[in-house]
DNA sequence: GTATCATTTCTATACTTCACGAAATATAGG
DNA sequence: CCTATATTTCGTGAAGTATAGAAATGATAC
């Protein structure tokens, strides 16, 4: 997958309200200071597809629909999903981001010390 | 329309290969230098709908396909389309993209002196 | 092995989007 | 006003996407 290619499917992913919704809470909630708190192992990690689903859609049932939002971000490389026992656990992907990031904040040329685009 | 939406809008806008090329045109080439090269006032603003075609399709004539692609990148908010004379100049809008910017570059909290979300 | 839990895949349906050509609109110039 | 130029809107069909329920898969526990 091209450069563009891999920005189209980044941008596209998050272009969704429910993704959107998915991604933010995975950058809200993988914090691993929460290990010195509880002791909880996983929250270094991230939090599983059934947290995901609980927060997202209320419901405290797995829901088929956020598994699929959860594909399409993992396919976009926003996230990665690994198994962790009986569970899959979720994890923003911090270079997808860098990625994204630089490509928008990325200057135009400069000319005789005038900024382009701007 | 609130945050989330706005910021879902701009996604799924650059979440188009067609569109993400016409932004990285248009980001390319509203260079406010050429005015002293030329003296084409024009050149200060950015590139006509039509030289947006141009560029994006290769063919000299007008494309309504490209017409709705700028239509979707201006209510998203990410572009500005102004009538100059008989032309329609486009132009990015830099306070958008910072807005984006803003949002995939923000840190998680920061807890003990540990940064979370890493 | 069998039961159970967690998650994904399958299937169907409703909806949205892309692309293209034709028609409509808006502005400038004579 | 008439014509040319520039651009948008409309209509259509093909393709893609979101959602939900049912069935299937993978992992653990007994």
């Amino acid at each position: 997958m091209n450069e563009t290619a891999s920005l189209t499917a980044m941008f596209k992913a998050l272009g969704d309200p429910t993704r959107l919704l998915i991604f933010d809470f995975l950058r809200s909630c993988c914090c691993p200071v929460a290990v010195y708190d509880n002791g909880d192992v996983r929250q270094i990690i991230g939090p599983t597809v059934g947290e995901v689903c609980c927060h997202v859609t209320g419901a405290d049932q797995i829901n088929s629909t956020i598994s699929h939002h959860l594909k399409e971000l993992r396919l976009a490389g926003l996230i990665t999903v690994e198994r962790r026992g009986k569970n899959m656990v979720c994890r923003v992907n911090r270079e997808a981001m860098t990625t994204l990031v630089s490509y928008l904040a990325k200057d135009g040329m400069e000319v005789d010390g005038i900024q382009c685009c701007q």
